[in-house]
DNA sequence: CAGTGGTCTAGACCACCGG
DNA sequence: CGGTGGTCTAGACCACTGT
């Protein structure tokens, strides 16, 4: 039955989308108690006819909760609200530049370091590559309103990204560069906590063993590693999201 | 510089076009350069045509890459290659006992404290309750193979969540008996850097000041924030993921 | 205003997999 | 085997927004 959507001054925003009310509320129901953990639920038929909507809504609705971890679909066993509901946070990973003017300040940039190297031992797990090749290593600054706000030490797979070699950094960031240059297939991010050693010591004014907040990303591109990069926050930096 | 000459495999599925055969072809014509960022796709009944197939399976294809962050589409303004990729991560949170168990080891739990206080100054922002109002407070020690891996510190929001009074976390986390008991609408994940304070330092065996790697979450329902935790992980922890 | 994407429908066929 | 979800289609109407 069409439910006149009389305008509700304040309260509900009544959109009509109808897959999304849908959704909503078996979402509602689930984490209401309603249906717990390991429900079975009626199937696409029956709630396309509860819902007054056709199956591919209902199937719409659902394989989003699907996707979204709060239920598990299966052929001929049916849809069932997952036992334990899977937990994932999405983090949105902008650029440095993004990230600074998106809080207002003014954004700042200066190139440190740039220099042709052998893959450091400790980068041989992250660049398989013969001994004899080399890396662009460069090391830059990135301020907001004048103050350092984070320090980005790189390294480039010179053979990979061969464009590097006449890339000027000195205005522009590697990151931003990279990004408008070169297509990668794979990225591995990782977070976790250093102490601060010469460097951020020296440009993010940390004291020596200081806590540091830090980045650590590696892109490929058809099987070769294209670039890792090491970025160390300014103190008190946090990665938060909300879902 | 769009140089990128790449003959185009003139790729038909006569047979059966499914809406993943065309998000895959889009996404090479994207990565590899055929429609450099900001480029304008044709409108979906071409691609229907090119592809051989109907308008909603071509909407589903697109649908999804704009949701990846690859596409960017507007009414009357058409479909466009993001200038700038939208990149973002998702990692999963899993239960400590899960994640240790994962790693092949064995899973041990302490309770250390637990009582009721009232509301810590610096939980004021997070749990916005009158004074007199009193919230648990739990310390706890996750073990993998008798290490101590992780310290968890809590606090319930008593009023919002009254079992907590009767529970026993002696020998289940607070974590675990709060996803199977409490349901949640909110959640609020934070990542960064800190120096070990007493209690990490007696628990994780860190010196002081050292850098430890710590997580917040905060969780609401209805409104009302329900529990706030911090996590300290042992030396050399990483949050890591790859997409 | 007109063109684009956003959504819905009714019906259909198929792949998978539990009983 | 048969029931369930997974996908596709053709057509339709609507909402937004650039021109």
């Amino acid at each position: 039955m069409p439910t006149s959507p009389i305008p509700t001054p304040i309260l509900l925003t009544a959109k009509r989308a109808s897959f999304r009310l849908i959704k909503d509320e078996i979402l509602r129901r689930v984490t209401q108690g309603q249906w717990g953990p390991g429900t079975l639920l009626p199937g696409e038929i029956e709630l396309a006819h509860e819902f007054g909507a056709s199956r591919a809504t209902v199937n719409r609705a659902l394989g989003e909760l699907s996707a979204a971890g709060v239920l598990e679909r299966r052929r001929k066993a049916g849809t069932r609200v997952r036992l334990q509901p899977l937990r994932q946070a999405r983090f949105e990973i902008p650029l440095v530049r993004a990230e600074i003017e998106a809080g207002g300040a003014l954004y700042g940039y200066a190139l440190k370091k740039r220099c042709l190297i052998r893959v450091p031992t400790h980068l041989r797990n992250h660049f398989k590559l013969p001994k004899q090749a080399r890396l662009l290593h460069l090391i830059c600054l990135h301020f907001a309103d004048g103050v350092p706000y984070q320090l980005e030490e790189r390294w480039i797979n010179v053979a990979a990204v061969p464009e590097v070699s006449s890339a000027d950094f000195s205005t522009i960031g590697p990151n931003e560069w990279l990004v408008g240059a070169v297509p990668y297939s794979d990225v591995e991010i990782s977070f976790f906590a250093a102490p601060a050693e010469a460097l951020s010591a020296k440009y993010l004014q940390y004291n020596e063993a200081e806590a540091v907040f830090m980045v650590e990303r590696t892109t490929w591109w058809a099987g070769q590693t294209l670039t890792h990069v090491r970025l160390s926050f300014r103190k008190d930096h946090r990665v938060t999201t909300r879902y």
